[in-house]
DNA sequence: AGGGTGACCCGCT
DNA sequence: CAGCGGGCCACCC
């Protein structure tokens, strides 16, 4: 596994129960801003149920990916509290997780 | 070594 | 507001 790869784990299995990131988010926090598709083939790639995956979500507010398909991602945030419609997150900055000093 | 791919993003039409 | 195209980075053939 690739040291990048690693990074982006650690940093999506800090995201609390409840909270989202975006993949910017993540690819800001490992100091990478401009790898935010290398960080979504990180996660593609990834299988481990000990990573929070499907609490990374689109800056546009739309679900992503998930292994398990982004129906059942949807299904996880909802059930977390985390208010989802249509696919989708109507306001993105309530639940977002906040590492105040890597946020832009 | 070179080229193609993807769980993305931004800007322009 | 919706659609299209280009750019971006790490990874696999």
């Amino acid at each position: 596994m690739s040291g990048f790869a690693k990074k982006v784990y650690e940093a999506v299995k800090k995201i609390p129960r409840g909270r989202v990131a975006t993949y910017k988010d993540i690819a800001k926090f490992i100091g990478s801003p401009g790898a935010i598709r290398a960080v979504g083939g990180a996660l593609h790639k990834n299988h481990s149920p000990e990573i929070p995956c499907h609490r990374v979500v689109c800056s546009s507010g739309e679900a992503g990916g998930y292994n398990k398909g982004r129906r059942a991602k949807v299904k996880i945030l909802a059930s977390e509290g985390i208010k989802v419609q249509n696919g989708r997150l109507p306001d993105l900055t309530i639940f977002r997780w906040n590492p105040k000093k890597f946020l832009r």
